[in-house]
DNA sequence: TTCGCTTCTGCGAAAATTCGCAACTGAGGC
DNA sequence: GCCTCAGTTGCGAATTTTCGCAGAAGCGAA
């Protein structure tokens, strides 16, 4: 629920600001479930709501800001076009298997990361964001 | 030593070709070092010999196909423009922190991601290509 | 409300990356 | 050597993503 608030929120303690465009971008985020390219969010804003102006740079922009802050994790994928992803808090993390022969993607959670989190935080200082992984490979199916 | 021969006979077991460009995109890659970007790569090869044509797109899809191999690696860093790396095989491997507050990175060794590589294997079937990890986050100066 | 400062946005241009297609090349079989 | 087939390359165009800058908007203080 109200999850645009909390964004407003977060967005607010860190010096940021929650505008009309952060949230119809977050919305079609959100709206659209599952991964979303830029460009299919760029459109989306744009035909939901004609008077709300949106551009590309915009789009990608917001994108970026919102990965930084963790509310949003970009799925690669390396297929030439970035999609991304909504990280919802409450929902337990998952990464995806990207597989380089089928291009399918299965999802898995790794609770053995948190660990290794630590680990690396332990060692070095450095605050890690393994909230999402996009981890290559074979698939069973195409390991032949 | 000889890597070269070594990646040539890699790509002829799966069926590729070991051609000019791909040992010039090579040396260029192990000569450099460090981290290159595609551009610097192509830059690089037709500099040290212009008798070898070479376009971008040639360079995009070496890399990827030795990406594939796993005989690169490719680093992100979200800084606008992909930096590449080759992947010795005889060295223990490595992964990145990248501080998105600095931009500066550090190479860390995870021992504990070959369990992890493990269970995924155990658990999907997936066979999974984590040789190289690029773990955004911030680094202890910058966690203000 | 107005001022001042900082963050955001839009635009257009630039840069990075991918793609399609025709020509080229290497490897194996004859 | 010559053929054939599949893998590669170059070119140019298309697509995706970033960047710089000037103007707009949000937020706090006076």
């Amino acid at each position: 629920m109200s999850c645009e608030s909390d964004v407003e929120e977060a967005l607010r303690e860190s010096g940021r600001r929650f505008t009309m465009q952060r949230s119809k971008i977050l919305t079609a985020l959100r709206h659209g479930g599952g991964h979303r390219t830029a460009d299919e969010i760029y459109e989306q804003v744009r035909e939901e709501d004609p008077h709300v102006g949106i551009s590309r740079s915009t789009v990608y922009r917001a994108l970026d800001t919102m990965k930084q802050m963790r509310l949003v994790s970009e799925l690669d994928s390396h297929s030439g076009t970035a999609t991304f992803e909504w990280t919802d808090r409450e929902a337990p993390r998952h990464h995806h298997l990207v597989c380089r022969g089928c291009g399918g993607t299965i999802e898995v959670e790794l609770p053995a990361l948190a660990s290794i989190e630590a680990e690396i935080e332990r060692t070095t200082g450095f605050d890690p964001d393994i909230r999402h992984l996009g981890i290559t490979g074979l698939c069973e199916q195409c390991r032949d």
